[in-house]
DNA sequence: TGTACATCAGTGAACGCGCGTTCACTGATGTAC
DNA sequence: TGTACATCAGTGAACGCGCGTTCACTGATGTAC
């Protein structure tokens, strides 16, 4: 069979898209090649045609989901949503039920701690792009103030979600994340 | 041979000791059994002498890793060591650089998500532990709110912590451990 | 227009490997008589 | 005191399994002449 143009990117795509939901949902190690290609209607050895690796997958899969997520806040910044708003979304239950569809730093950032230097390298990138981005949202301070606050609220984020899935109580859960969204936004307002 | 009283659980403690560094170091996932029970100095089979199964192993190592920091905690408290103290010590780039003798939570709260309840229940009874013991250290506000300002502490410390130890940019990720502290820091001593 | 060959995304079996787990066995010491 | 047996922490080979990766092959379409 030979397939029309474009064929193949969306192949591609689909399969990025397969592993990136996977990847966040059971994290990188527990998820397996095999079954990412079955999932995206594919059989094992299609694989190699679309990356060189395992490891060159979960490259491309974070930055394509965390490009994703700039694209977002950028659309946020144009439509003048405050940080606020976006806050409440990533402390949300919400976020905290869904993590194959969340934030691939809260789901992953463990483990791009043990992966090798390129697949760092690109993940440092993003979330120093993040950073900015979630500064340039924040009304109060000055510039470095802001790079300061959204420095602080990502940490506060990231690590209240984790917590919040972690924990096998859900008032407890719940008590993190509400804790989290006042800190966050106490810092956001602060002048 | 027959060995003398006590050798057993020193040989169980051993087990759990390197277990407990290289989980922390590397990942629950990435580590085998072999590999620790070689490094305990045996072979294979006896760890099924000491616990049931890895799964096993992996709740023992977080409640008894977990208990080491309550008692620090404990310690702490009886000797007035102040929450600034222990922000600091926990923020430093020392534990970044050493996750095998640092926090459990930091190095393993995302895959703790991920594994089944009673790794998770016992997780979640230890770190509801820490919180209390946290809220006790801190000296301003309500029981109420030092519980709140304990909570939200503990969320900034793990979130910065798992950042820094991510990025791979020296001075993005003093950045974030520097900014972490400072905000823990004005989080404990608000009114 | 018809035929021969090139292209290439995808197939599916096979590779070596390390995993968690099992189990028959070892051998030094303790206990019974 | 001497002998036979019980105990049990640890040995080390083997189990089935799923992993990431490789590779000879397929077959529908495009291109050359």
């Amino acid at each position: 069979m030979r397939y029309e143009k474009g064929h193949k990117d969306e192949t591609r795509r689909h399969i990025l898209d397969v592993a990136s939901a996977r990847f966040r949902e059971s994290g990188i190690a527990a998820v397996g090649l095999a079954g990412i290609m079955a999932e995206a209607g594919l059989t094992n050895g299609a694989f190699y045609t679309h990356f060189a690796s395992k490891e060159d997958l979960v490259r491309e899969v974070l930055v394509e989901a965390l490009t994703r997520r700039e694209e977002r806040h950028k659309a946020n910044l144009e439509n003048g949503v405050p940080v606020e708003t976006v806050i409440r979304d990533y402390l949300s239950t919400r976020h905290r039920d869904h993590a194959g569809t969340g934030c691939p730093t809260a789901a992953l950032v463990g483990e791009i701690a043990r992966h090798p230097r390129a697949t760092r390298d690109a993940f440092t990138g993003k979330v120093s792009d993040l950073v900015v981005l979630m500064a340039e949202q924040i009304r109060q301070g000055t510039a470095e103030e802001r790079r300061r606050k959204a420095i602080t609220i990502y940490s506060i984020m990231v690590g209240a979600l984790q917590l919040a899935r972690a924990v096998n109580d859900k008032k407890l859960s719940d008590e993190i994340l509400e804790n989290a969204v006042e800190a966050a936004l106490a810092i956001a307002n602060e002048r």
